[in-house]
DNA sequence: TTGATTTGTATCAAGATAAGTTACAAAAGT
DNA sequence: ACTTTTGTAACTTATCTTGATACAAATCAA
């Protein structure tokens, strides 16, 4: 495995913490218990089940005998859902700058650049929402891809 | 202008520099002229040049009178090339650590989220192919998007 | 009511990346 | 020779992600 320190791996995470949540079922999962299967400190976890939370694909309890279960059932939860929830940012940045705006590409190259973006990100949800978390199941079930 | 620092702009960069390079046609750019119009310093531009070079997406040349110019013309570049040329990384990144391989999701998750990894990249790939760098010009010329 | 457990969250440290900068060797024209 | 320009190395700065510790708030059980 290429291990990229720094990039964003939450997405990946995030899939990984809904499957777990959906092989339990109704029951409510812990937090220390989902982070040992991630290979991560629950902390880590708990902030990500944050923003699933957030987005209405789990629901988390407080207190003994608290938990997280999933929000709904995993034919009804897609990678797109999931993608949105996490919200890694965009495929590719803009200028860290603005470009010079005394330069006619430089003035409009970004406005022209800020849409593209838009579009593939468009794209990529899309092409995520075509799998189900029900999907994601299924295939790690088998141990195919 | 949202900005995120530490995020990848470089193939934001790249288009921009390839735009500049081809509203100068066959004349050679010194990379201090590409610099002040992407607002950044000379050498940040020779290094994404060099990546560029290593595509055959353009053709530099040291030395007084040096500089560069595109190796083919625009409608024979797409942003799909200029994508990989760059190779800003993926879209998401799988996990940072290793999932426990003592947990049956964590044992096969990875392989699912690779594979799925490597379909997202094709397609944001494939879309990026949609637009040459001609029509990227055109955006720019009109200002328009 | 008291105590134990678990989430939610704040805060800090460590490791990595991108971008900006300076410096200089190599190449190439005049 | 001298000047210009690329190619590249090295360093700095700012920022991001992850990991870790700590603790208040919530919830359950005895």
């Amino acid at each position: 495995m290429v291990t990229v320190m720094a990039a964003n791996s939450q997405f990946s995470m995030a899939v990984h913490v809904l499957t777990m949540l959906a092989s339990s079922g109704e029951e409510k999962m812990k937090s220390d218990c989902v982070a040992a299967s991630v290979n991560t400190n629950p902390v880590v976890i708990r902030r990500l089940l944050g923003q699933l939370n957030q987005a209405n694909l789990v629901i988390s309890q407080t207190g003994a005998a608290g938990g997280t279960r999933l929000a709904k059932c995993p034919k009804e939860i897609n990678l797109g859902d999931i993608y949105k929830a996490v919200e890694c940012g965009e495929v590719f940045a803009l200028h860290a700058k603005s470009p010079n705006q005394d330069c006619p590409i430089g003035k409009n190259i970004e406005a022209v650049l800020c849409n593209l973006q838009k579009e593939i990100d468009k794209t990529v949800g899309e092409k995520l929402s075509q799998y189900t978390l029900q999907s994601v199941i299924e295939m790690v079930e088998q141990g195919r891809v």
